[in-house]
DNA sequence: TCCTTATATCCGCATAAACGGATGCAGTCA
DNA sequence: TGACTGCATCCGTTTATGCGGATATAAGGA
């Protein structure tokens, strides 16, 4: 397959959309992205792949966790794509809702004292 | 399906790429993509019609033939993936002999006489 | 070493998309 | 009007993709 394509298959699915919306703030670990998503964990462990996958994230191990962030060093044009893109998705209905969840997800997460 | 998304699927299929990356000099009809691409005249008619639903491409009837051409008035941050994209796609060896290949046919079209 | 936790991958199923021949529809010309 | 042409859409088949439970892997702690 062509890898023009490839990269453009990693972003037809909405919930890859949201997850990057919701990575454009900084490295997010996969069950933060479950709890906002409400999504069981093989799934979205699924489409961190596909992103993986596409040169549009990628992962950092710390401990038990797995860290994503937006990849930093991706070709030119795949970096201006992705800043066109965060800049959009973040403002559409879906994307606002999503980082509210997150961050009322975050506040819960450090009153518990998690990592 | 999320729009955005859907946006994107319309890009994500090798052929679709092929067939934007044939319109970056002007306007062609279905009949010039058919050739170049070698494929038969239902698939070239339906994957314009995704480009089409996606808001990458419209058509223009003029007699018998439909000439397609890259949208111009689409929504700035599509505009610019747009512009984004067509840069990129025809540097590719695959765009690069889509373009020669189509370069001999329109000689061939011309002696011929056609329209 | 054994148990627990966070994540990745596997598997079978269900859905969606692509394919290309057949058919339908608009437009042209005689 | 009837024959023809270029294109769009339909239809049945094949292929790709998503899903989520089950299982495997990796890391940490008792």
């Amino acid at each position: 397959m062509n890898p023009t394509a490839q990269l453009f298959k990693a972003l037809s699915e909405p919930i890859r959309l949201r997850i990057l919306a919701l990575l454009t703030d900084g490295e997010r670990c996969v069950c933060d992205l479950m709890a906002v998503l409400d999504l069981p964990q093989s799934t979205v462990s699924r489409h961190l792949g596909a992103l993986r996958n596409g040169g549009w994230v990628e992962g950092r191990r710390q401990g038990l966790w797995m860290y994503y962030r937006l990849t930093g060093n991706n070709s030119s044009i795949q970096q201006q794509a992705l800043a066109l893109l965060a800049r959009e998705l973040v403002i559409l209905p879906q994307g606002v809702e999503d980082q509210e969840k997150l961050a009322s997800f975050l506040i819960l997460k450090n009153k518990a004292g998690c990592p």
